[in-house]
DNA sequence: GAACGAGTCTGGTCTGACCACTTAACGTTT
DNA sequence: AAACGTTAAGTGGTCAGACCAGACTCGTTC
């Protein structure tokens, strides 16, 4: 027995929630059928669910059970917060990071958006629109999940540390019109640009 | 007693740590003295102490007893990614995503390569050269720590679910020198010929 | 139907007992 | 004196059982 208990236990746990298709608000099964379920003591069960309590994931009450959270929460990037960022290195690398996800981002939802993405895009340009909106719309049009959760960590943690980014209207309103025509190289440029000027 | 006593001995562990002036490396008081220290039993600070070991902040070896780690070498990147990349829309997209980050690892690393690092990666040609090792130059040259853990998450799924990527000498050899002339285009196309290879 | 209350479920905590492992001390042998 | 082996103490790892406190169920009572 190399491996400690409760580190096996996370990973059964992990098997139990995708069996049992649980997903955020779900009630987990309690500490004692956990412990019956996995031979394991309730201590050690305990000593899983802690962690996981501690990082946000999961939510015990007393007397009720024990909940499966919603992701994404602050938990976990509050803590992110607290101990990655102070790293003097990658706080440093925050805003060039940021800069090139959303390049990045930029370039796929070039390539994939549909008409009605454009749409959506004009429609959002009849009100005033702020950074973090439009590249809302942005990561969507890009269509891959697992950047938009990237890119929205970033925009967090750089955002509890500089503010919001504002741009003038006229940037979203050249960005919707290189969308309709797919033009890159004017994207790129219009990004850049302004870039500079934040 | 509304607060949980683990939430008090984290909050106490912390006051100790100070007290004691303790820094990394060092070892911290054993289970058994918390727990009468504190007034509390052994179950619970153990509970404390699962989850600052679940951070990466404390490491516990059998029979020894409980030291404190270096800050920052600590896995929430890891962890969060673990959380992120468990949804199936995130794992459809991790392959394309890699490859993304890849690409602007390579771009960084073509831009700010020094003459070291050229004569490094020459070393590392003298050998059978893989893809992790190929691209923890690249991520090391690109000079963007944050970068270098975002790549080392996705890498580290990746290969978790795929296995490791192989790719001819040759593949590496062509980098190498096009990283010497600092020719990003053909950097570009390498990448994108044996992507579609691979 | 509304209010009460016993029983049962849940998490929260403590105690005591082992086990496995490391270290240091002590003694013996060479 | 140096090398070796043994022993004892200390440490984390785990379990079982007990009790407490809050929340729910459901039948009884008003």
């Amino acid at each position: 027995m190399t491996s400690k208990v409760y580190v096996e236990i996370l990973q059964q746990l992990y098997r139990i929630i995708e069996e049992d298709g649980l997903s955020a608000g779900d009630k987990i099964p309690s500490e004692r059928e956990l412990a019956e379920r996995l031979n394991a003591g309730r201590s050690s069960v305990r000593e899983a669910l802690r962690s996981l309590e501690f990082l946000g994931i999961i939510e015990t009450r007393r007397g009720e059970g024990t909940y499966l959270k919603e992701f994404g929460d602050h938990q976990l990037i509050g803590l992110l917060g607290m101990f990655i960022l102070q790293e003097k290195r990658a706080k440093e690398d925050l805003a060039e990071t940021k800069w090139l996800i959303e390049e990045m981002c930029l370039s796929l939802a070039c390539k994939r958006r549909t008409e009605e993405h454009v749409q959506e895009l004009e429609q959002l340009l009849t009100k005033p629109l702020d950074y973090e909106t439009f590249f809302q719309w942005v990561v969507k049009a890009g269509n891959n999940y697992l950047l938009e959760r990237i890119w929205r960590v970033l925009n967090d943690f750089y955002q509890s540390q500089h503010g919001a980014i504002s741009l003038p209207h006229m940037f979203y309103e050249q960005m919707a019109q290189s969308f309709q025509t797919r033009d890159w190289t004017t994207i790129r440029n219009i990004f850049s640009e302004y870039r500079r000027i934040d």
